[in-house]
RNA sequence: UGGGGAGUCGCCAAGUCGGUUAAGGCACCGGAUUUUGAUUCCGGCAUUCGAGGGUUCGAAUCCUUCCUCCCCAGCCA
């Protein structure tokens, strides 16, 4: 049995990944089973890209019904806070997975480390180099010449020994000493000509405090993380390639020495995720939130997790996406158009339909009584009857979208324009007769008369073929409220790339390319039913897109709404083209 | 110019040992339904697999030459 899905039992796309673990299963070589993990540094904040791994790595667990660990990578105690930790174990739990107790920490595995260092210089192949960084640079080669042996290189066993014992208590300071593997400074692969496994660092750890003056490069701590938790396949990006016949040689040293059991893990890479409109690297996102472009690390256009989660994305909707983009070794860029169908399609399903008037013009029905009203009935979900339907109070003034109505109607509009019939949405048809204006001459209200025997659910309602159908808030009982509109943080596909027309030596800063209309805040007049709504709640406003009450800025009783994503609109793009 | 990777439809991506019509999704274009110009539904969408040679009855899959792109010279991960 190959590619099983112990999930839903839907079959499972292929890619070279889970053939690579069918290969095993058929063999036998881990009988069965199937152990990854997800590996952060707790130095900032997960974004989208992680989440590819992470749907990557918990997925493949799921599916083959393997386990997958989450271990915090924190070997270099300069960078990392328990903060970040945090945040990442929220952030993993937010998109639905669940590691049960292997939540794993590096900072755990240091002693062992140390052990299996030790192992290393007594087996002749490693050794204290006691070289000035910039030496130890200067004899590394380039990418075309071989590197040269350090004078250290050749040091007694007993010697590196004990240098590397008073590393860890503490006699040295920083950048004196550095523990480096025994390879060969000629091989063609760089990093392969001895690479520092430990350096001195005398500062303080987010968990083990002061204990240790010595921390393990990542080169050497990652391989034995996984061996130690018996990892079957460790799954990181490309750029580590170049890292994996060190990985293969530690390993097969250490388990020579007797410290891990064969087979050992394998690393399999794969292409990181590259999505248009959005910057995803480290260095980008600080500067956006340091320089006041977005409003803090869980701003709703930063394509950070909490920031996801602000702006409404939806876990399942980042499962989606994963799955659609599939996983391989080739470079590329999706567009970020893909990510937010996935979460159209996902909130259509499950989000409930409200309405609201995001830039209100009045409307008049002059033959409706004054001072009178009644209630319209909405269903909350047109898919699903069974979740009922709502009362929206409809009266003779009413609240309608602004582009809803055209004095000059274009070719191709059938909404309001005078003399044109409409039906307002679970309510009248209504005729339109005209507008009022102002002294600038800016429509400030649309006059129409109601059909009264059009109303919906009424015997006779359906009489009415009109093409127009308007969203409408009763202008009496509309609970007003701040929305957020956000659109995409950048107007320019790949930020602070290179143009076509940019002279061929033209450096273009990404934070040129920032869309000045990435977030516009209105005040829009809601049904009174959303008055109700609770923080991270989620809706779909009718003909606009699905919104999401906001978790930090909504009071009880008076949320503000940030908009997900908004619905496609044939209409508007035919417009625009 | 050293080493490691990758190039299949606009964007992703299947394509195990060469085998006969090159999956699928997204996008796009038609058309039908529709009280969201949304959704849904039907139909269309690569004689061709970075390019050129070669092997073969037969190649995206094998050989060969070439082109393009990405990664590597942290005591970061």
């Amino acid at each position: 049995m190959t590619s099983t899905d112990k999930q839903d039992g839907a079959v499972a796309p292929s890619n070279f990944i889970r053939n690579l673990i069918d290969d095993d299963n058929r063999s036998g070589k881990w009988g069965g089973r199937v152990e990854t993990r997800f590996p952060p540094e707790p130095n900032g904040y997960l974004h989208y890209g992680h989440a590819k791994s992470i749907c990557l790595n918990f997925g493949l667990a799921v599916s083959y019904g393997g386990s997958c660990h989450l271990r915090f990578d924190d070997t270099n105690p300069e960078k990392e806070e328990q903060e970040y930790a945090d945040s990442i174990i929220e952030a993993v739990k937010w998109l639905g997975f669940d590691w049960g107790k292997h939540l794993y920490h590096a900072s755990d595995y240091f002693e062992t480390m140390y052990q299996c260092a030790q192992s290393l210089i007594r087996a002749g192949k490693a050794y204290v180099d006691s070289l000035p960084a910039e030496e130890m640079r200067a004899l590394r080669g380039t990418l075309t010449e071989p590197g040269k042996n350090s004078p250290w290189r050749d040091r007694a066993v007993e010697e590196s020994l004990d240098l590397f014992a008073r590393m860890r208590t503490g006699e040295f300071a920083d950048g004196t000493h550095v523990l480096r593997a025994k390879i060969d400074m000629a091989h063609p692969n760089i990093n392969l000509r001895d690479p520092a496994i430990y350096r001195i660092r005398k500062a303080s750890h987010h968990r083990t405090g002061d204990a240790w003056n010595i921390y393990p490069m990542y080169t050497f701590a990652h391989p034995i993380e996984d061996a130690i938790e018996n990892i079957t396949h460790s799954i990181c990006t490309l750029e580590f390639e170049d890292q994996r016949p060190f990985y293969d040689w530690l390993l097969d040293a250490l388990a020579e020495a007797g410290h891990f059991p064969r087979p050992l893990p394998q690393q399999i890479e794969f292409a990181r995720l590259n999505l248009s409109y959005v910057v995803l690297s480290k260095r980008k996102l600080i500067e956006l939130v340091s320089k006041s472009h977005v409003d803090g690390w869980d701003d709703p256009r930063l394509p950070t997790l909490i920031g996801a989660r602000r702006r409404g994305f939806t876990a399942e909707g980042f499962h989606r996406f994963t799955e659609r983009i599939g996983v391989s070794k080739a470079d590329s860029w999706i567009d970020i158009s893909v990510l937010e169908e996935c979460m159209r399609e996902h909130l259509n399903e499950t989000a409930p339909r409200r309405v609201a008037v995001l830039d209100p013009l009045k409307l008049v029905l002059t033959n409706y009584p004054e001072g009178e009203s009644e209630l319209c009935q909405a269903p909350n979900h047109p898919l699903k009857p069974e979740l009922g339907k709502r009362d929206m109070p409809f009266g003779r003034e009413l609240w309608i979208e602004r582009e809803d109505f055209q004095e000059q109607p274009a070719k191709g509009f059938h909404r309001l324009y005078p003399g044109n019939l409409v039906r307002l949405r679970y309510g009248y048809v209504v005729r339109c007769t005209g507008c009022e204006k102002d002294a600038d001459g800016n429509v400030v209200a649309v006059l129409a008369e109601y059909l009264p025997d059009s109303k919906s659910g009424t015997p006779g309602a359906d009489n009415y073929k009109v093409k127009g159908n308007l969203h409408w808030v009763g202008a009496a009982h509309a609970y007003r409220a701040e929305v957020r509109l956000y659109d995409r943080l950048f107007a320019y596909p790949y930020p602070g790339q290179r143009r076509e027309g940019d002279a061929a030596d033209a450096e273009r800063d990404f934070l040129d390319d920032i869309n000045p209309d990435s977030k516009r805040v209105i005040t829009a007049c809601l049904e009174p039913a959303l008055k109700e709504a609770r923080p991270e709640e989620r809706f779909q406003f009718e003909r606009h897109g699905y919104f999401i009450a906001d978790r930090v800025d909504s009071k009880a009783g008076e949320p503000v709404f940030n908009r997900t994503v908004a619905l496609k609109d044939s209409w508007a793009k035919a417009g625009t083209k």
